[in-house]
DNA sequence: TCTGAAATCTAATTAGTGTTAGAAAAAATG
DNA sequence: CATTTTTTCTAACACTAATTAGATTTCAGA
């Protein structure tokens, strides 16, 4: 279904992009079906025909989010070589991320500002995909203390959730002219690995 | 003004927290006058004796909330000796800040979940304050990197962005009953200093 | 207790929403 | 071309929301 190219099919994308946009701008309950439909060129009835109702609209909408961005981390680190160290791998999945947040955009950040925002039905549906996405976060920061590459103390639920903090919140300041996605990525990962303080002689050792 | 006990005042402020605790949990767009004015035990109506409008009430939840958060880190700061290290001071208001946030709560976390979604004009309005803000931890950072105690090559404006998300974030996650806020507070920092590699220096920081 | 102001309630207005049913148009099929 | 199917449009429906005006109640002070 998702690939197939008929008229309808590319209607149907049509309004979910239009959706994911608008969604993500007014967020849910501010977004009109008017608005959608204006954004792709289309009566407000004429939805309909290819959705059931708004929030199973945005039910879609959402579900593409998380699956692109699933994907997306996931085919960054299996396109990573065999021997290749944690901080890399680690690297590799947040410049992911952002790339997903920040560039192929609307319905990855529909999903960052939306979520909590929603009826309790596309809640609920949306929590499995959720999880599975942070179990693939769980796996590849378990498998860098394993290996040693993160402190044992380091309490990972913890690390999970400031990361996934700090990288989301991007869609609220993020400038597409000003530092590239790829130097973001690069300094998140080394400030989380070596700190923020000075690394040379500590003078703070005590006063 | 603010501090009146008046009947007038008592009933403005209760109207106030209603807003606030329903803004928050359902967001502008979907949140009703009908169920502020429940939540505040009240008809519909009344409401427009102490408020003008919806967008003025969110408008006032707002500002309350960001300055709550400003006025409290703000305090964390005074109260410190003044022989503190940087990483205290950080520290404090990192904590102030998750505090105001998860403790004090629905003002300052209206603010975190519902900017971006609000109209212009309130929207507008609200930026002032929001950069008062984000200048005083300008300042706190700034101050630590010309101490010495952050790395001359870190990006301040990139660390505040992505230390704020890290912190925001934890309206979606904070539960009550499980790591106390001091902890996360401490559990931040730690990492932020010293990194979460395994090769990060050891160093006993005495609470 | 009486009185005028303050505070609240009631009920109506207006506007806009998601949704639906059926007509119309476009596309596909023979 | 004729006919059937798919897709879109139009116009309505039922509902709910923010807001307002006027009636009603509460309440402080003389």
């Amino acid at each position: 279904m998702t690939g197939s190219n008929t008229k309808s099919a590319r209607t149907r994308a049509k309004i979910l992009d239009a959706a994911a946009l608008t969604f993500r701008l007014r967020g849910y309950a501010a977004t009109t079906l008017k608005d959608i439909a204006e954004a792709a060129d289309m009566q407000t009835g004429s939805l309909y025909y290819h959705f059931e109702s708004k929030a199973k609209l945005m039910e879609e909408v959402l579900d593409k989010g998380i699956r692109e961005v699933h994907a997306g981390v996931l085919k960054s680190q299996k396109e990573l070589a065999a021997d290749v160290s944690a901080e890399q791998r680690i690297l590799s999945a947040v410049h992911a991320h952002l790339i997903l947040l920040l560039k192929n955009g609307d319905y990855t950040s529909t999903n960052i500002r939306n979520f909590g925002q929603v009826p309790d039905e596309v809640h609920q549906h949306h929590i499995k995909l959720r999880k599975a996405y942070a179990d693939l976060w769980r796996k590849i920061l378990r498998q860098a203390q394993q290996e040693g590459a993160l402190a044992a103390d380091i309490d990972l639920a913890l690390l999970r959730m400031l990361l996934m903090g700090a990288l989301n919140w991007s869609v609220e300041w993020y400038q597409p002219d000003k530092t590239s996605i790829e130097a973001i990525a690069q300094q998140v990962c080394r400030m989380l690995f070596h700190g923020i303080g000075s690394s040379r002689p500590l003078k703070n050792a005590s006063a």
